[in-house]
RNA sequence: GUGGAUGUAGUUCAGUUGGUUAGAACGUCGGAUUGUGGUUCCGAAGGUCGCCGGUUCGAACCCGGUCUUCCACCCCA
């Protein structure tokens, strides 16, 4: 009896071609991040719960995939407590160590861990998979890679600035269209703060977040759900109505706020980055959302969320900045901003958009014909050689007929074939074949790597 | 987590009101062509009908459960 192979939920595997694909996106996205000055680190897949829980909110504490502890996982738990079926209490006891849900949380652990080795401003980069116990849907894995790039131990909004510039430079050369959004928690609170409702913040911005898409009758009636009174609701309309250009918003929004000084030092830090923006070259729309809200909990700060123009589904990259996310961990006083980059989903949009074909899939250039053992050692050299000139060449590794690899050949799109079997030993020749045109060159094997350098070379 | 849909060869899909041996195309393998691929022609292999249980003389088809995938919500990359 054999198991049916499967692999769980939201899980996937990648194709050869899909690799190639994927590897294309994050050198991409990789070379940018260091043209910035940003260096790599890694960190654990498992991280513990300790260090996760409480950073994401209600909703993300329930999405981290908790780890059994190995061993007698029962032993500090009592009948009692089995009994009661209290999962969250339960599982407290039986995982100390979960999948990481993100990469910011673990770099923010990592920086109080490594203080004394890290030089701040410190600047990074990491690409690596995050684990969420989602329930899947286009767009949405339960396992998918982010890219993240943070600078933390400066205040400056120039870094937010840079954060914008890296995202337009790394859509630009993918070729996707987009539309960054830009707002600022500071705002948001400053808002709550006028409309009387300090405390409902999240809620606030959660219902707000969805006025593009339900409307403003939906809101109000989500916000009244969520216990808002009647005054505050009133209070809040012309901010959800506020309209025009980014300058005139900002305006308005700094006569509304005026009595709050988060909500002014959130739009002064508004405005000294579209500031920045203004007066650079950059090419993706960039505009200020104030129904931008974002549900992760650690941002105090600017707020970014990218989307495709093209291709309709949640963002493909977002971040914001921090102030305080080292303090959980002992760590006071160090600020930092980031971004994510979501490769899954923009590998789906390249994908949708048809734009991969463009893209040269690098594989075998050059098959060399296996004809048997005393042909091989003849092949060999040839083998080295081409290597040696830097081509990309393999040997088939069995002599089955030759219609066989040519049709091997002609599967993985190899653009070459090299044929040496008996007769081209007897003449010391070998003849190299173009799979496209079927044209077949017979030379000496001493003229190879001339004809490489000087024909092959050229075209491929 | 809530609500809805889905599942049949490797893949995309047919399959009549429940009735003998579940089909096609593409792909795979073999041959026509023992040292020349893509095209063509011929042939073959490949299925516990997602899984478990129930109803029935009889189930791919009806019922219950379960899992998967997809969609909406929640949330998010």
């Amino acid at each position: 009896m054999s198991l049916k192979p499967s692999i769980p939920k939201g899980t996937r595997d990648f194709s050869t071609d899909e690799m190639l694909r994927r590897e294309y996106i994050f050198d991409t996205i990789k070379n940018v991040f260091r043209l910035y000055g940003y260096q790599p680190i890694e960190t654990p897949a498992m991280e513990n719960l300790s260090t996760l829980l409480g950073k994401y909110g209600e909703e993300g504490d329930k999405l981290l995939f908790r780890i059994l502890n190995s061993g007698d996982f029962l032993s500090s738990v009592s009948d009692d407590e089995l009994g009661n079926r209290e999962p969250a209490k339960l599982s407290s006891k039986i995982c100390e160590k979960g999948l990481r849900y993100d990469l910011t949380v673990p770099f923010a652990r990592y920086v109080v861990q490594h203080r004394d080795e890290i030089i701040f401003p410190f600047k990074r980069y990491q690409i690596q998979p995050v684990w969420r116990a989602d329930r899947p849907q286009k767009g949405r894995y339960r396992e998918f890679f982010q890219c993240d790039v943070d600078v933390i131990g400066s205040d400056s909004l120039l870094n937010e600035y840079e954060l914008v510039k890296i995202v337009d430079d790394i859509f630009k050369r993918l070729n996707i269209a987009t539309v960054i959004k830009i707002n600022n928690r500071k705002v948001l609170s400053g808002i709550a703060a006028f409309i009387g409702e300090p405390d409902k913040i999240t809620d606030i911005t959660v219902a707000i977040d969805k006025l593009d898409k339900i409307g403003i009758e939906a809101v109000n009636a989500e916000l009244i759900a969520k216990g808002l009174s009647q005054k505050a609701i009133s209070k809040l309309q012309p901010v959800l109505q506020l309209t025009g250009n980014t300058e005139i918003k900002l305006t308005r929004l700094e006569q509304l706020l005026a009595q709050s000084e988060t909500g002014l030092k959130g739009i002064s830090e508004l405005k000294t980055l579209f500031g920045y923006i203004e007066n650079s070259s950059i090419s993706c729309e960039v505009e200020l959302d104030l129904t931008l809200a974002r549900g992760l909990n650690y941002y105090t700060g600017a707020i970014i969320e990218v989307k495709s123009k093209d291709v309709s589904f949640g963002s493909i990259c977002g971040g914001g900045r921090y102030d305080n996310l080292t303090g959980v961990f002992g760590m006071d006083g160090v600020s930092g901003v980031g971004i994510s980059f979501g490769a899954d989903r923009i590998y789906d949009v390249l994908n949708q958009l048809n734009l991969f074909s463009e893209i040269k899939v690098s594989s075998t250039e050059v098959l060399i014909v296996n004809f048997g053992e005393k042909e091989t050692q003849y092949a060999l050299k040839s083998l080295d050689l081409l290597r040696s000139l830097g081509v990309r060449v393999e040997l088939y590794p069995d002599a089955v007929k030759l219609k066989k690899q040519m049709s091997y050949a002609d599967a993985k799109k190899i653009p070459y074939i090299l044929i040496a079997g008996e007769d081209e030993i007897m003449k010391n020749n070998i003849i190299f074949k173009n799979m496209s045109s079927g044209e077949q060159s017979s030379m000496l094997l001493a003229d190879l790597d001339s004809f490489v350098n000087n024909v092959i070379k050229k075209i491929l």
